[in-house]
RNA sequence: GGGCGGUUAGCUCAGCUGGCUAGAGCGCGUCUUUGACGUAGACGAGGUCAGAGGUUCAACUCCUCUAUCGCCCACCA
């Protein structure tokens, strides 16, 4: 016995993994080649391209482990994969690993930490070495954790993200773009986390509400041409707090042609103010009308800086005049932009105090707040602190406050590369799964602003940038382009340049990768490139798919792929976000041990749809892992079949084809020949009765054709819980429950074989482990199911498909009724009567297999026993008058719950615009159904009244 | 402040362009050792589809509002 009697997955997932990939079936068949291959000047791509699909699969970390959400993406790109191969394409699957520049540097400092040491005892070039080893330690994990997940992945083409390719194709964008005036180098505020010592692009910035401070500080007015006594605008005599700006009073006072002698800022960093070079006020605002062109003196400092002009200033917040701190705040340097105001930058990499006076210099800029604070105090200059709630961004590795901070970075001018971008998505080039993000995109790429790429991590990719050092050289740009970034320092034409020691935002690598995996070339045509999906996690639509698309334009004129499926996340069994601190992570690995991993794949595709983030069940796996192991008890159950037909038996077959002939030249019934052989005896009687061809033979074969057809709707659409369910249903409720058990009393063995083949490779995309371990332990089976052909559809007779359905309505009554009949089953021995029925009579032998009742006679005489409603068939229940008394009242019940829809069927009716606008169809079908409805309660109420 | 999504059975979710008695898995109840499967089989209980209004012959489905949960974006000093 080849099968073995239990469905273990764990003993044989690795044994038919490794097989697969020693085949090599994983690798595309269609080869890339340069454009006009046979030089015939005829361009001959798209005989090509229509056979192959393509997907690349988001990155894992390198060195990291998978979570559920890669389990999820693999689940979700593995099935496309390789229901496309079933299909016939030549499927490319390619894998990644990614060096997670920012991710693997933050665990590697920890790493020097723990050992004593810090980043800044080795120069770059050392620390990237240094990670390099670590990360090849450490590599490894994740990609025997895909192949555990069953990703039918092309393993030779790994592309990990620091490969040679990837950086020469990278290199080559950005020196394209240095030359378009793409990439350009800025002082800008730029977001900045003092822990990591780097900069951010806006995108990994992470907002959250907090509680803060808001504070009043008078800045004195400097020149009082009118010398009039020193008065603050809401200081009228009585020296107190101030009066709240919004109010009526505030304004009519505001409105007064007073002159001032301060003006009071509102800031929530007052830290900040030794970088303050103007308070500006808005243009309109009448109360500071005659103010704007003076100076105001800065607190704690000499210093005086003017007053001006600008819409920023919203003179319904606050007091309405703001300080302005271009080197350290956003809005203000754009002010400072527009009036040309001096940046002084007070706050260090390293988040202390610099360009400050002595008694502040060096501090934390927490310190310095709280000393400022007590000095303000001091002064009389702190005028009041309000408790606000606001804003504020975080690093979203490890939640230190970022700083907006005055670097000198690498910016793309976004916005050329986002204009045709949206072209391209407008133009519906790229379809999206869910459809609404195709919308949210466009708007995000509207709206982006320059892009800063540099960062200040040794473990990336070097920037190909190197400033002019040879001071003397005035004709020679301050920088230039150059590959050789494993030199510090090169020379050219004499002059000297030092490299930049910054590393690209992975991002920038990123948004290459559908290029580089699918190797992509100026001059090579490649049928897979653009890809045919894209898919990938619904949280980094914005930082990733945005910018492959815009990347993947620029580079190659085309949208990088066809179609976007975005997941949600998976969130834990009540919705809530797994996190480590919470405690609620799951596993994938922990599931695959212990329900296999075909469980685990059915499990997390069910109940999840294209966008949504969505709790995750283990009874979803339980549920799949059961699923399996139904359908390796379906298999053994046809194998044993088979191994009987296959003539183990034959000597006792022929025994008893003389027996059936003798019976036969008896004159008897088929029927009667059966009972005499008593059936499910031994196997010889099965192969006499192989030729009788209505066992649910036609029904199953539509049933399963049916559910291909939904299977390819839903893989077309992505709607991948709907594919597994349909399979599940078709498996387990039509298959096995209705279609095995009837062919257990006669077997068309090669339709056997036939729909169980096509129920496997059905299956097969979600389950390739348990598919492929049953195909191997079938007799008749060869090669691998991964790569056999899709099924055709099967041929039936549909007026004998529908005969089996009549036959399921009359079976389910039966089971139902005398389930509700009282008794213990021993006592529910009734025969089924019939009157003049030629489908029961013609199947009596089927109904008597699935429902046990253990005889089916004519009824002879007048009705006696229980009456079949349902199925309108003449059919009863041999059942004692005592008996049916007892069930009188379940069949008031029935009478009356008919009756409620009845009557909802008639109001249906006699409403004329119903008939009148309604499509005629329905209305026939309404019809119909009070015809049967009407018949159904005439029959139980002769039942009723029989009783 | 702007935008998006959810609210359907005890739990987790389906229900695609409006039209059969609103479905599934898990859980629950009763029964069943029948040529594979108790990780099973048979039968069953369980829902005023968040609320209100509207459009329509017809609304879980479309529109408006409300409540509530969640996510994303944004420069409120």
């Amino acid at each position: 016995m080849k099968f073995a009697k239990s469905y273990e997955p764990g003993d044989y997932e690795s044994d038919i993994y490794a097989a697969w990939e020693a085949s090599g079936i994983f690798s595309p068949s269609v080869p890339t080649y340069p454009v006009d291959a046979d030089a015939d000047g005829i361009d001959d791509r798209l005989e090509k391209s229509c056979s192959t699909y393509s997907i690349v699969m988001p990155p894992p970390n390198a060195n990291g482990n998978l979570h559920i959400g890669h389990g999820l993406t693999v689940a979700l790109e593995d099935s496309l994969t390789r229901y496309y191969r079933l299909r016939g394409k030549s499927t490319w699957y390619i894998p990644g690993a990614d060096h997670a520049g920012f991710e693997t540097w933050v665990v590697y400092e920890k790493e020097l930490e723990k050992h004593g040491h810090t980043r800044f005892e080795y120069s770059r070039d050392e620390l990237y070495a240094k990670v390099w080893d670590f990360v090849a330690q450490q590599r490894g994990n994740m990609e025997l954790q895909l192949r555990a997940l069953g990703a039918s992945c092309a393993w030779s083409d790994l592309t990990f993200t620091l490969d040679e390719n990837v950086i020469d194709r990278v290199y080559t964008t950005f020196e394209k773009m240095w030359n378009d005036g793409l990439i350009y180098r800025g002082e800008k505020l730029v977001n900045f986390c003092p822990k990591h010592r780097t900069a951010f692009a806006d995108i990994e910035v992470e907002h959250k509400d907090e509680k803060g401070t808001l504070w009043d500080i008078e800045y004195k007015i400097t020149e009082n041409p009118e010398g009039a006594l020193p008065r603050s605008i809401f200081d009228d005599g009585s020296n107190t707090e101030r009066p709240s700006p919004v109010t009526t009073g505030a304004r009519e006072r505001s409105e007064k042609d007073v002159s001032l002698d301060s003006l009071i800022v509102s800031t929530t960093r007052p830290e900040t103010l030794f970088g303050d070079t103007a308070v500006a006020v808005n243009p309109d605002d009448k109360r500071y009308k005659d103010l704007i062109g003076k100076h105001v003196k800065l607190p704690l400092t000499d210093r005086t800086i003017p007053i001006i002009a600008d819409e920023h200033a919203d003179p319904e917040y606050g007091t309405g005049a703001v300080k302005i701190t271009p080197a350290h705040d956003y809005d203000d340097f754009e002010v400072g932009e527009r009036h040309n105001l001096p940046r002084i930058q007070v706050i260090a990499e390293d988040g202390t105090m610099i360009n400050v006076p002595e008694k502040y210099n060096g501090l934390t800029t927490t310190e310095c707040r709280k000393q400022v604070l007590k000095d303000l105090k001091e002064q009389g200059l702190l005028k009041s602190e309000k408790k606000i709630e606001h804003s504020v961004a975080h690093c979203y590795k490890c939640g230190t406050v970022l700083e907006p901070m005055l670097k000198e970075q690498w910016f793309i001018d976004v916005q050329k590369l986002a204009k045709v971008a949206i072209e391209h998505l407008e133009n519906g080039e790229i379809k999206f799964y869910p459809e609404n993000k195709q919308k949210v995109l466009i708007d995000y790429l509207k709206n982006l602003k320059d892009w800063n790429i540099s960062r200040q991590i040794p473990w990336g990719i070097a920037i190909p940038m190197f400033k002019k050092i040879t001071p003397e050289a005035t004709d020679e740009p301050d920088w230039i382009f150059d590959r050789r970034t494993n030199l510090t320092e090169i020379e050219k034409a004499g002059v000297k340049y030092v490299r930049d020691e910054d590393t690209f935002d992975t991002w920038f690598s990123s948004s290459h990768w559908p290029i580089v995996c699918t190797d992509w070339t100026e001059d090579n045509y490649n049928p897979y490139y653009p890809l045919n999906v894209m898919e990938t996690g619904a949280d980094i639509l914005f930082a990733w798919v945005a910018r492959m698309i815009m990347m993947g334009l620029y580079v190659t004129g085309e949208v990088p792929f066809q179609e976007v499926y975005l997941h949600g996340l998976v969130l834990d069994a009540h919705g809530k976000k797994m996190s480590k601190s919470k405690g609620n992570v799951i596993n994938p690995m922990d599931l695959v041990a212990k329900y296999g991993s075909d469980a685990f794949r059915l499990g997390i595709l069910r109940g999840r749809s294209a966008g949504m983030n969505q709790a995750f069940n283990e009874n979803s796996v339980i549920s799949g892992r059961n699923l399996c192991n139904k359908l390796w008890n379906i298999s053994r159950l046809v194998q044993s079949i088979v191994d009987d037909a296959d003539g183990t038996k034959s000597a006792a077959i022929e025994g008893h084809k003389d027996k059936i002939s003798d019976f036969a030249a008896e004159g008897a019934e088929r029927s009667d020949i059966i009972n005499r052989l008593s059936l499910r005896e031994a196997p010889e009687t099965r192969a006499f009765c192989a030729t009788t061809n209505n066992m649910g033979e036609d029904w199953i074969c539509r049933e399963i054709n049916d559910c291909l057809e939904q299977l390819e709707q839903d893989m077309q659409n992505y709607r991948f819980a709907e594919a597994v369910e349909v399979l599940y249903q078709t498996i387990w409720d039509k298959y096995a429950d209705w279609f095995l058990e009837s062919q257990k009393l006669y077997q068309n063995v090669d339709l056997l074989k036939q729909t169980l083949e096509t129920l496997l490779i059905a299956l097969h995309p979600f389950a390739p482990f348990v598919t492929e371990a049953i195909w191997q332990n079938l007799s008749w089976t060869d090669g691998f199911i991964a790569t056999e052909k899709w099924p055709e559809k099967l041929k039936f007779d549909p007026i004998t498909a529908e005969q089996f359905e009549t036959i399921r309505t009359i079976v389910v009554e039966i089971r139902s009724t005398l389930q509700a009949l009282p008794g213990t089953n021993n006592d529910k021995k009734y025969n089924l009567l019939y009157d003049n029925d030629g489908l029961v009579n013609q199947h009596e032998l089927l109904i008597k297999q699935l429902t046990k009742v253990p005889a089916i006679n004519s009824l002879n005489g007048s009705p006696r026993g229980l009456r079949l409603a349902l199925a309108n068939h003449e059919l009863y229940l041999d059942v004692p008058e005592q008996v049916v008394k007892a069930y009188k009242d379940s069949l008031t019940d029935k009478i009356l719950s008919v009756g409620r829809e009845l009557d909802a069927l008639n109001l249906r009716m006699t409403n004329p615009n119903y008939i009148e606008k309604a499509p005629e169809h329905l209305v026939k079908e309404t019809k119909d159904q009070i015809e049967e409805k009407q018949a159904l309660i005439s029959r139980l109420k002769t039942q009723l009244e029989i009783i």
